[in-house]
DNA sequence: CCTCTCCATCGAGATTCATCGATGGAGGGA
DNA sequence: TCCCTCCATCGATGAATCTCGATGGAGAGG
């Protein structure tokens, strides 16, 4: 339902994300906040948003494997959400795939919490 | 498991969070990242954290209810999740209960994301 | 053309999660 | 004391998620 989600409304979450503490959004705003908060919501994606942010070139799909300890199908499953989130970046070099972190989304992601002026 | 590494550690995972970027972080600090944002990785509880943010006193537990259109049960059930992940504060006030938005945790939150100096 | 590597997708199994209704304890009022 | 409200917790159910191994297509090389 989630990854439809992005996919129906054709722009990844995190390109429009509403601040939490924006006054009274939407259901489907809370949706969209909501369906970027679960592509971080897990442990081996943390850990490649974390690897990919201390990388200073693209990495390698194969690299990820013996990192995190996982199966070829499970790093594809994990990196497609995070790309479907908007988060990172996918570049094709011959039979390799690349990712690399958009730092401008994780920016954005920051301003989601960035609390105004301090009411109450 | 998730919320058992909460109590395990006795720490809120919001207290004592790494950023994201922060280089070469352990699976443990991972694994604390992906609690916290697994406790915003639903529509209801962003909700709920957006009604705290524009509240200016608690809300009372009977409020949510009608809100998010849940029954008791889940409301407090969520609520539970918020407060385990230190994102809530929970008053009593005889009978009722009522919670409020921790300001510092979501700053705190913001921080995790913030770029340093944008390397590459 | 054949073969090998890389990787996205699929099918299946196991675990986790959200939800409800029911239960029970704590407080307040008559 | 009795009863009523509020709310945290429990048991069960259905849905979503994570994981693996297998499949298949796209490139590269011989």
């Amino acid at each position: 339902m989630a990854s439809n989600l992005i996919q129906e409304l054709g722009t990844p979450a995190v390109e429009c994300c509403t601040p939490v503490v924006a006054p009274g959004i939407t259901p489907a705003q809370a949706e969209m906040l909501a369906t970027t908060f679960k592509a971080l919501a897990d442990l081996s994606r943390v850990r490649i948003v974390n690897l990919l942010a201390n990388a200073d070139e693209p990495v390698c799909v194969c690299e990820f494997m013996p990192q995190l300890g996982l199966s070829q199908g499970t790093v594809s499953f994990h990196l497609k959400k995070l790309l479907d989130a908007g988060l990172l970046d996918r570049e094709q070099r011959g039979t390799w795939a690349y990712y690399s972190l958009r730092r401008g989304a994780l920016a954005r992601l920051a301003e989601v919490f960035e609390v105004k002026g301090g009411a109450a």
